[in-house]
DNA sequence: GTCTATATGGCGATAGAC
DNA sequence: GTCTATCGCCATATAGAC
């Protein structure tokens, strides 16, 4: 029955995703996941050979979805700042619901980072590809910023938030933690107000 | 022989702290930092009871070393924009050297944050008494940005671009480490730069 | 395909000699 | 204080019945 297959292995799968995500690679039990799914522990092995297999099948799974949201927003025909302002509404939704993922991918690819050009050719990533369009763009737009340093000051600003929400949540909100979500929140409107207030400074003079 | 001790006790740590820096509390394995320490597995036990004990006491005293550097910096009486360079300057080359650093902390205190309130204060940091200075400061010399938006996104961008490293590397400079080395150095001015442009579009109008 | 039972190895921790 | 030897546990992985 494939049907059936199918079923087991979405649900394992689904199970292994937010074991690894939470735990991470070395912290993650087989059991974990194998009761998290509903299943046997010797079935994980039946349908992916090892934990590090299983491990691979959901790191790249997730680096693939990541990674074609971030496509199709780049290559949408709008203004540079309405590209900046649906990064941002995107990602922090994500992040929201998903706030051991940024930490998840870091600590795995730094740790491991040897596969990691395999990862994103199976994830369908091209390295480089967009950084060349946003160039284009930004220079049209008169904007003579160094692109590399609007990229990654833009996820810096988006990721880092939520990817350190404990210390974060602690050092700057006492612990609250409604106080710290409601201010993430927040950071939609003020990280795009930031960016174009920096963006103004680079404007070339006419 | 007090002496003996300490020397044998400061190689552990310092071979702790290299161990589970780069492979985490569950990575980490006993048996290497005893070989990196150049003594025997027993021997960890005998100076620090437990694998948890050890951690604990290598993860607080990172931290206060970090908590502590932040403190002086924040208390200079130089203009805001100057304390950013201070900063800037100071945790770039940090974590140039310890690249594992960011990710070491996130991940550990993400995946156990209960503790983290008596870390601060074992290592003497004290939350939120910062931010009112900094407040007082953006006012008085005319900027109008949220003191929370503005640490944060500082912090942001001179942690995340180290932590993200092999991502980073590969996605923005094809794996190229001297080129992606260069300009993490550079951004030591243009994160200046970028955080001064953006505090100009915050500046009340008189 | 799914289960129970078990093999196998590795790791943290301890005992005990020196 | 430092070592060797070993215990006991737990996690991954496999064998084999159904």
């Amino acid at each position: 029955m494939t049907e059936k297959e199918k079923h087991t292995e979405e649900k394992i799968a689904e199970a292994a995703r937010e074991v690894f995500i939470e735990k991470g690679m070395d912290g993650a039990r087989m059991q974990e996941i194998a009761d998290k799914a509903g299943i046997n522990k010797s079935l994980l092995h039946y349908y992916f050979r090892s934990k590090e297999k299983l491990f691979n099948f959901v790191l790249s799974k997730i680096m693939s979805i990541i990674g074609s949201r971030l496509g199709v927003i780049m290559q949408e025909d709008v203004a540079i700042i309405d590209k900046v302002k649906a990064f941002v509404d995107l990602y922090t939704d994500l992040l929201l619901k998903n706030p051991f993922l940024p930490n998840f991918i870091f600590n795995e690819i730094t740790r491991n980072p040897d596969g990691l050009i395999d990862r994103f050719s199976t994830a369908n990533i091209k390295p480089g590809e967009f950084i060349k369009p946003l160039e284009r763009q930004l220079k049209k737009e008169g904007y003579s910023i160094n692109p590399h340093d609007f990229v990654l000051n833009l996820l810096s600003m988006v990721i880092f938030p939520v990817a350190g929400r404990p210390i974060i949540q602690i050092l700057l909100f006492e612990g609250d933690s409604s106080a710290y979500k409601k201010y993430i929140v927040s950071r939609k409107e003020s990280i795009v107000t930031y960016v174009m207030y920096a963006l103004e400074g680079y404007r070339i003079k006419q």
